[in-house]
DNA sequence: ATTGAGCGT
């Protein structure tokens, strides 16, 4: 049974050419900077604010939340934030919540990003100078 | 004043 063995060693190499090597070292798995602000987007037009924290509140303390909803019609757009006390917390609601369903919708949640380097943090306010300009107050 | 991926009044 030699010619068996010479058989596989054939086909072991042949199967054995990597001329296409994958180009993909490891999956990009969506992991953002671990915050304790929550995007969650897959939100059905029903789900509002409160239903929205009260899904999560189960996972960790939510500090606060948030449905994105229109300012012209006022309805929901379908996704909000979710800010837990900690980022420990924050992973949990992930873990938790992502990939759930919330009212008939499949929700997820990810870390969000900052929204903007202001509004951050009030205490970080720049220095300003508090008096008036003298001028442009008896304008208009 | 809907759309179904997305990042906020």
């Amino acid at each position: 049974m030699a010619a068996a063995a010479t058989a596989r060693s054939g086909f072991r190499r042949m199967f054995s050419i990597s001329a296409f090597s994958p180009p993909k070292p490891a999956t990009p798995p969506p992991k953002a900077d671990p915050s304790p602000n929550l995007f969650v987007s897959g939100l059905s037009k029903r789900t509002t604010t409160d239903g929205l924290r009260d899904a999560f509140a189960k996972f960790g303390e939510v500090i606060h939340a948030r449905v994105v909803t229109d300012r012209v019609t006022g309805f929901s757009k379908g996704f909000g934030f979710v800010r837990y006390a900690t980022v420990e917390d924050a992973a949990k609601g992930i873990e938790g919540m992502d990939g759930k369903f919330l009212d008939g919708w499949v929700i997820f949640a990810e870390y969000a990003r900052p929204r903007s380097p202001q509004q951050q943090d009030m205490n970080s306010q720049p220095q300003q100078s508090w008096g008036p300009p003298s001028s442009s107050w008896g304008a208009q």
